[in-house]
DNA sequence: CTAAAAATGAGTAACGCACCTCAGATGCTT
DNA sequence: AAGCATCTGAGGTGCGTTACTCATTTTTAG
């Protein structure tokens, strides 16, 4: 059960050890006949590669940058902290990862930081940033110069990227709007909406999944149109608590974005808690508990390991030109219910 | 940013190389106090030893078994095809993956089977089986021999397997629950569950999960006693027609095992789809439909790719000593509407 | 048919580490 | 201070591939 090795090649198909390497690394200077003789030897030997050799020989190593909007945001942290624990398990086969803080609102200077790197700097980049065209035509340039590119957790489907890892928002909005529509009686009522901003392709997706699901199939239900609270804290509580006291008779919220801990708190002041089905995004400290004591109903998630490691091992696979797992690195949408919390790591 | 090597090493610990081979790989012969000087030394460099490099000379190879339920289980069948697919991307990293199938019910021939793997054949068992004491010695001893085990799917939990690849029953049936109380209006109603068999402990977590939440928190509901089919799609065909026959009110319905095939027949020919609530386990193209059409409310299912995966990596990282990284590995529950059914691949 | 161009063979130096041998140095005991 | 055991250094080889160079053979065009 010894390994196939090129030597083994090489005899099989009746040439030198150099013809096969040309033949089986691209480079010129070989007849076709030839190349068919050695390809068909590969086949016939069920020849794979030796990973460790080739990655030995070949001097690689993968520097990856990570884009990731800054702020007080958890999922954005911990999106960088997996980053970086993950990275470090990794030092050994090569791959470097270098964590770069965005501000995502700022079009203009994450351009600028696309457009400064290069093939000399780093191999692949992973980038979460809003979907502003000046931001694609960066995306576009730098897979030009080289770069393989990648989309994490907001996708820019109209750029060249290679890959988007991250979930389908749409279709997280459409389960929204059934665990909405069936966790709450068939009778009329309202049901309220909160987004960052609905400029936001994830924010704007999910909206669409949701209300399409409600108007086709809950038609009873009367939705009230979206506030936009820019993902934050404060202004979320705000809107949360006028929202409460205009509509006594609220009977669900779904919050589209990030921002749950101001309504949360709102909420929870005042006692709105059990007449109320409220379903958010993203499992945080905040938001575990609130499922936990049943302010939240359910949570609607994408898990920040997987992504990071999916869109790590993507990168990895378009630097050495291998192919990609398709099974492996679609990501899930998580569902939480108060029932199944992962434990604290 | 050349990368750190031995020599390194070597030289900032003031010794030579073949001292920083002894402590790097605990070879005896060698002092304390130089010991601790290397140590430091490889501190104070950040040296990670090379993947590539180590991989190559140790002529490592990973030979794993899997021991597979054999029969017509469509869930078993996927864990056999992501088995072998995954392993057919890994033969360049050296992985060879040999699958079993077992009959799952025969304890003694699993224990057989168990019983001729050594240390000459095979580095790592990754096993889907009952819980029969006999089974969970033959994993002891397989241990003590050499062989790194895992569990997969269906846990041995007293045994001293080194992981457990799966998800958690019980919480998955307390999603079951949860599921069934809020999806059913608020007011008394039967709830029906079919099991393959009590005696299985992935089904017994099922429903004391399950059972748990109903009782806890939707004390309206009427819990029907177990019908076991050993998810057998005829017998729970037949359970499934009795029972609507027996209930004609039936609220709910929770299909604790496999067998969904049978049950949906059941439901379909009898037109009660619309009244009734019914939730199962595993994604298949049959729940997939009924799912779509309205014949099943959701479907609580583990992913076999990333369990075959997560074994395989668990198992490569036991063979060389390296560290599990918890949260990658942990499997989580994936909760199905028809809104977020993943394309078909 | 010949000269130029293209294809091939043969060989070699890395790549970083594991593993081995053997000689020499150092410490410790009496 | 001799004798012994214990450490340590220097050096070599092999792992399978990459990426060269240089010489030689074959093919093609004129």
């Amino acid at each position: 059960m010894r390994r196939v090795t090129i030597h083994d090649v090489a005899d099989k198909a009746g040439v030198s050890l150099a013809t096969v390497d040309r033949v089986l690394n691209g480079r010129p200077g070989v007849r076709k006949v030839t190349i068919e003789r050695v390809q068909a030897a590969v086949r016939d030997l069920n020849y794979e590669p030796d990973a460790f050799a080739a990655g030995l020989a070949k001097k690689r190593n993968y520097r990856l940058h990570f884009l990731i909007p800054n702020g007080p945001n958890a999922f954005m942290e911990d999106l960088s902290r997996e980053a970086r624990d993950f990275a470090s398990t990794l030092m050994r086969e090569r791959v470097s990862v270098h964590i770069e803080p965005i501000d995502a609102f700022d079009a203009h200077r994450v351009t600028g930081t696309l457009a400064v790197l290069d093939k000399s700097v780093c191999d692949g980049v992973a980038v979460v940033a809003p979907s502003f065209p000046e931001v694609r035509a960066a995306i576009d340039r730098l897979q030009d110069r080289g770069v393989h590119v990648v989309t994490l957790v907001s996708d820019h489907p109209a750029s060249t990227r290679r890959h988007f890892v991250g979930i389908d928002n749409v279709a997280a909005g459409r389960v929204a709007g059934r665990l909405l529509g069936r966790f709450l009686p068939k009778e009329p009522a309202k049901i309220a909406f909160i987004a960052g901003s609905l400029g936001l392709r994830d924010h704007a997706d999910r909206y669409a999944g949701c209300t399409q699901v409600l108007d086709n199939e809950f038609p009873h239900l009367e939705l009230l149109k979206v506030r936009e609270g820019r993902d934050d804290n404060g202004k979320n509580h705000d809107i949360a608590l006028k929202l409460l006291k205009e509509h006594p008779d609220l009977a669900g919220l779904y919050n589209i974005g990030a921002g749950n801990r101001g309504l949360i708190a709102a909420i929870e002041e005042t006692r709105r808690g059990a007449g109320l089905t409220f379903i958010g995004h993203e499992l945080t400290p905040y938001t575990r508990t609130a499922l936990q004591n049943g302010t939240m109903d359910a949570l609607i998630a994408q898990d920040p390991g997987h992504e990071v490691r999916s869109a790590i091992r993507v990168l990895k696979a378009l630097c050495d030109g291998a192919p990609i797992v398709e099974g492996q690195e679609r990501i899930g949408i998580d569902i939480f219910l108060k029932d199944n919390l992962p434990d604290l790591a």
